[in-house]
RNA sequence: CGGGGCGUAGCGCAGUUUGGUAGCGCGCUUGGUUCGGGACCAAGAGGCCGGAGGUUCAAAUCCUCUCGCUCCGACCA
């Protein structure tokens, strides 16, 4: 499209364009800014994080920076989760980021599964290392190494230690933010007396996730237990928290790992009882990431760019004076006022630059994802009112100045509790429930989104499931029982009912 | 690992068919006029045409080799 336009532009002479079509064709590039999702969802994703500032590709493939827009987001989104983990109980600690090849090789469920994704560090100055070491995929075989010596008597347990950090992991295909070889992230990693407190643990903290996702960043999701296909590489059981994209495609958003005693056997992290046994710890580990902004962006954006929730917006509210020649003066000091005036109550931004037009930065901001912008011009000022724009639903009111301090913290409870509400309709609207393998074979092309149905837990059915749709199970929910117990693909009784969706 | 596509200014691209002084849009710089939904005018800066070899009076363009990126598939959370 952009090339015909091109080139239909140098066909027209010189006098043709200067009447006025470049301004016609401006704004047509504009539209074009962002591809809208129903004409190319991936295309629009890559657009949105684009030309939000949220990323830039590196040189190396998989890799990227994040932007200053990008990494407030990740703070904000950090300290959520942070202070609910200090709430618990846990602290946070550093470790290493290159692990000894011959530790990750102790679990053998581990390394297999994480071999074929690990870098690996040969060389060190000029000397080649006797022994390579491998870049942290994750640092379960690291950690255990340290607990090994840490912990000696049951008074030294529970350990709960947090860390925030990047892995590396050697994807073939990746995509900013939702899968990249490198990400950020945080991984608890707890030792407990017994296999009843670390599954409580694994539970405890999957709930934090969920409680998370959804006060913060507006994103209802499912919970359960992953299948053994899907289950962490090393752990007994995999907890995960799902959420549904705008695409009606399933992202993990977060998982907690009850690892049973596999990793404290094999790296000896044993303690003393008060029975004067020596035991060893019942363990688990858990993680968000990065690709939590991913959910972000395909949860709430829209075809005009990001929406933020207000509780972890960096900036909640943009004002843009209106400064026209006669006015500017006066415009601009009752905008600095107010700003400071909002400091207190707000995160506010004042966009006071000259060199772009009101109009350029109602967009910008937009696509951007602040939830509300405040215009204030000169006949705003005769009023005393300002205009207020939500985000979220495009609503535009006029607001007497002085109600601004109590207005804007309500209005930003009541952007952040819509957002959950439309994502919470969104997901509703988009799973079905039944036990009909047409019907979910048909479903899974078109709208996809979750499918509630009975499996009778063979690895064969679910294998079946992928290769005829590449739907897989997301979860197996706790306490869901259909009224229909066949299993979807085989005629077996099914046990429980999971979720089927197709997944990132 | 298999198949396709692309490397030309910061970004997006045209120019390659048919060899002949390297272009367009956006962005950037300076100055001015503007400012309630991506304003306009004027003057500028910016290129080893991915790399190496070859053919030719002459190569972004033709030939050979090579490197990189990307999409789809396979593999994988």
């Amino acid at each position: 499209m952009l090339i015909s336009t091109n080139n239909d532009l140098k066909r027209v002479t010189d006098v043709e364009q200067k009447a006025g079509r470049e301004n016609n064709n401006q704004q047509k590039e504009f539209v074009k800014a962002i591809t809208p999702k129903a004409v190319d969802y991936s295309q629009w994703y890559i657009d949105v994080i684009l030309k939000a500032k949220l990323m830039d590709y590196a040189p190396v493939k998989g890799f990227m920076a994040i932007r200053p827009a990008g990494y407030a987001l990740w703070e904000k989104i950090k300290e959520q989760f942070d202070r609910r983990f200090k709430e618990t109980g846990h602290e946070n600690a550093y470790f290493p980021m290159f692990i000894p090849q011959e530790l990750l090789e102790k679990e053998a469920e581990h390394v297999e599964g994480f071999a074929p994704e690990v870098a690996w560090v040969t060389k060190g100055g000029d000397e080649i290392l006797n022994e390579p070491l491998v870049v942290r995929p994750t640092s379960e075989a690291i950690i255990c190494d340290f607990y090994s010596r840490w912990v000696q008597s049951w008074r030294d347990l529970p350990v709960l230690i947090n860390q925030w950090c990047n892995v590396v992991r050697w994807e073939k295909s990746t995509r900013p933010f939702l899968r990249t070889s490198e990400f950020l992230w945080q991984e608890g990693h707890t030792c407990h007396r017994t296999e009843e407190e670390a599954e409580e643990e694994a539970l405890k903290m999957l709930e934090v996730y969920r409680e998370c996702i959804e006060t913060e960043l507006a994103i209802p999701s499912v919970v359960g237990r992953k299948t053994d296909r899907e289950k962490f590489a090393g752990a007994l059981r995999t907890y995960t928290v799902e959420a549904l994209m705008s695409d009606g495609r399933a992202l993990q958003a977060g998982t907690s790992h009850n690892l049973g005693q596999h990793f404290a056997r094999v790296f000896d992290i044993k303690y003393l009882d008060q029975d004067d046994q020596l035991k060893y710890v019942w363990q688990t580990s858990w993680g968000v990431s990065t690709r939590l902004i991913g959910a972000l962006i395909m949860v709430h954006g829209d075809d005009r760019g990001l929406k933020i929730p207000p509780r972890i917006s960096t900036y909640q509210a943009v004002i843009v004076p209106i400064l026209t020649k006669k006015d500017r003066e006066k415009v601009l000091k009752s905008v600095r006022e107010l700003s400071d005036q909002l400091k207190d109550v707000i995160r506010v931004k004042l966009d006071d630059r000259e060199e772009y037009s009101p109009g350029w930065k109602y967009n910008d901001w937009e696509m951007r994802g602040v939830p509300v912008r405040i215009e204030v011009g000169p006949k705003d000022l005769e009023q005393g009112k300002v205009v207020v724009v939500r985000r979220d639903n495009g609503e535009k009111v006029s607001i007497v100045r002085e109600e601004l301090t109590t207005y804007l913290p309500r209005l930003m409870d009541d952007i952040q509790k819509d957002m959950l509400k439309k994502a919470l309709e969104f997901r509703e609207e988009n799973t079905r429930s039944g036990s009909d393998y047409e019907e979910f074979k048909k479903i899974m092309e078109t709208q996809r989104g979750f499918y509630l149905t009975p499996w009778c837990g063979d690895p064969e059915c679910e294998e079946k499931v992928k290769e005829d749709t590449k739907a897989t199970i997301r979860c197996i929910p706790f306490n869901k029982k259909l009224e229909h117990d066949t299993c979807l693909v085989c005629d077996k009784k099914a046990e429980n009912a999971v979720y089927f969706a197709r997944a990132y």
